[in-house]
DNA sequence: ATTACTAAGCAGCGAGTAA
DNA sequence: TTTACTCGCTGCTTAGTAA
């Protein structure tokens, strides 16, 4: 959506569209948006076209009012505001589901990392980790939740190698609560690796490349 | 500001760069915003320019804060967004002081009116309306507030004439609490006219021109 | 008064490229 | 790799104007 059309659709939104019809010609609105009569007229008409307003025309002025299309479009700006300025304990994601190579089951059943989380999360994981790839820019949001805590899983030696520590957040992946896992040291990784007591591929009938929603929630 | 400035800061918040600096180059910023790597770069010159952010250029990457003046345009943006979707209970104008020619006196000190204020109102109110002058468009608001109800004085005679019902609705004047009275029927007017128990003028140091916040109460 | 067309001008975009 | 310049081109804006 052009930027422009937006905040022409939030201005109708204030005059009261979302819910009324508002009264207002081509003028009156170049007025609000401080732009030209003909530019306003064009932006009721593109809005027009997407659907996202309709319009009675009379003789003198017009009836507008946003369409649940319109509405919508609104909404998720609204809440994309939250996210910044409410909702900062919590984090969101993007991403799509894709296959690890094993490593997760590997390390799901290493009896120093179980014990912990049974005692630190309450459950023991279902063996492997369901993992999603996120955009790379996004690892910015990852560097906020590693400086904000997290449950802290704590290295362990076996006779073979050392595991190293990990932390944990409480998160829901397509609404479904579970718990994220990332590497306490390491660079910044494109893959999110999620555990639970169940097996969420299964569960969430999600497949290689499947687009999922996670967000975050920070205890503190 | 233009509106795609305010929608490349946006997307620079959600990075978390209200309150950390966020590590990013032009070309993801591009990715983020669907354009170009030079527009990107473009968008975030200008966005310095009128200091909206603050960069510190590496060889590789830029590392982005947003500073007050960008973090005070996103919060009065997130605002209007609460306006559309939150406080719909309430009605915001702006306007500037007007006055008018006594009128609002002579109506304010009719018994018919000041026995029905203090009953319906709580108070009786100082002789005299503080009048607001508002855009014409924002009639629309109006409107809106008339289909909610108010408080309702109702019409009385003297025997030289009659005085008309009026609608009551408490609100604010810059935070300050009085009652904006209007007319039941005659169509829209662009003053909007206050009362309150104390002379506002002069309490709210305001003089003609003066501009405002309104914001209108509704009951249900 | 309106809305909205046409036409011309200009701002913004992005390919190419330098540093 | 980066950032950001030039410059040609596209598309948005607006003056003029019809309906």
């Amino acid at each position: 959506m052009k930027p422009y059309l937006l905040q022409t659709l939030k201005e109708l939104a204030l005059l009261g569209a979302v819910s009324n019809r508002v009264e207002i010609s081509s003028h009156e609105l170049a007025k609000q948006l401080e732009t030209s009569q003909q530019t306003a007229s064009r932006y009721l008409m593109e809005l027009d076209n997407v659907q996202m307003i309709t319009r009675e025309l009379g003789i003198k002025k017009q009836l507008i009012q946003i369409t649940g299309i319109g509405a919508e479009v609104l909404k998720e700006e609204y809440s994309q505001y939250r996210q910044i300025f409410e909702l900062s304990n919590r984090v969101a994601f993007r991403g799509k589901i894709v296959s690890g190579m094993g490593e997760g089951k590997y390390y799901t059943e290493q009896r120093g990392y179980v014990d912990q989380f049974k005692e630190k999360l309450g459950f023991a994981p279902y063996p492997g980790t369901l993992n999603v790839e996120i955009e790379y820019v996004e690892r910015n949001k990852l560097r906020l939740l590693k400086n904000y805590g997290g449950i802290a899983i704590d290295e362990f030696k076996t006779k073979n190698r050392t595991f190293g520590s990990v932390l944990c957040f409480n998160a829901k992946i397509n609404n479904c609560i579970g718990v994220i896992v990332l590497p306490k040291r390491s660079h910044y990784s494109n893959i999110l690796e999620f555990i639970s007591p169940h097996y969420l591929r299964e569960k969430l009938h999600l497949k290689d490349g499947d687009e999922v929603e996670i967000v975050i929630y920070l205890e503190k």
